[in-house]
DNA sequence: ATAACGTACAACCATATGGTTGTACATACT
DNA sequence: AGTATGTACAACCATATGGTTGTACGTTAT
C-alpha cells in the first residue's frame, strides 16, 4: 500500500483520478511512457485497492478509493501519536527537573 | 520517502525508534535477519531522512525524524483535500439538479 | 465489413531491492 | 595485551520492479 504510493507516476495517477474518474488511455496520454506501462501502474494501484476500474463500453474507467488512502494516513497518524508520546515523556522530565537521576531513558521498546 | 516506508521491516523500525532512540544492534536483535540487512534498512531510512544516526561510543544511535513523516502525511492530506473537492462538486450537482451547467466547471485549482 | 480505438497480456530486458556472507576496523571489557 | 562488541562496507545472489515491444480481442465508428 505504501509500496503502491512509493512511485511518483502512481502518486500522480492517484492525484488525477482524485479529481475525477478517468479512462486508462486518457491517463496514459499524460505520461511519457507506453500505454502498457501506465496500465501496469494502474494495476498496482488496483491491487492495493487505491483505485478501482469499471468498464464503460470499450473504456475502463479508473476511480479513486479514498478509503485506502485514509488507511495509509492512519499509519502516519499512529507514528505521530507515538512521537507525541515521546514528547510527553520528555515534557515529564522537564516537569521534574530534579528527576530520579540515572538519566537512563533508553528503553528497549 | 514513501518508498522508505514501503517496507514492513522499515515501518517497524520507525515504530521502535519513535518510542525512543535505539542502537542499530539493538534493533537488529529484534529481527530474524542479519545485522547487515537491518543496517541497510536503517540506511534507507536515513537517506530518506526519516531517521538520523548519532555516534555514542562504539554504538550508533538511531532516532526518528518525525518532520519527514509529517511530510508524507501532508501528501495524504493533499489527496484527502482533492477528494473533498470532488465531493463538493458532486454536492454542487445535487444542490442544483436543474442546472444544465456545462460551464459550471469551477475547480479549486 | 473494415478500420480505428481501448484494453489485456505475455515475453523480454536492465536495474533496483532485500537478503546473505565475509572482511575490516574502532571502541569497550578483562 | 587480547578478546568481544558494534559498526561499515563490499561482493554476491534471487527476485521484484519499471520499462519496452508485440500480439490478441472486444467495442465503436465509417
Amino acid at each position: 500500500m505504501f509500496h503502491a504510493l512509493a512511485d511518483t507516476t502512481r502518486r500522480d495517477i492517484v492525484t488525477r483520478v482524485l479529481h475525477g474518474e478517468c479512462s486508462v488511455s486518457t491517463l496514459a496520454a499524460g505520461y511519457d511512457m507506453s500505454f502498457a506501462a501506465v496500465q501496469k501502474h494502474v494495476a498496482v494501484l488496483e491491487r492495493a485497492q487505491i483505485v478501482t476500474k469499471q468498464r464503460n463500453g470499450r473504456e475502463q474507467l479508473v476511480r479513486a478509493n479514498i478509503k485506502t488512502v485514509r488507511e495509509a494516513a492512519k499509519v502516519l497518524d499512529h507514528f505521530e501519536a507515538l512521537w507525541q508520546g515521546r514528547i510527553d515523556r520528555i515534557g515529564d522530565l522537564l516537569a521534574e527537573p530534579k528527576g530520579k537521576g540515572k538519566g537512563n531513558d533508553r528503553r528497549k521498546h
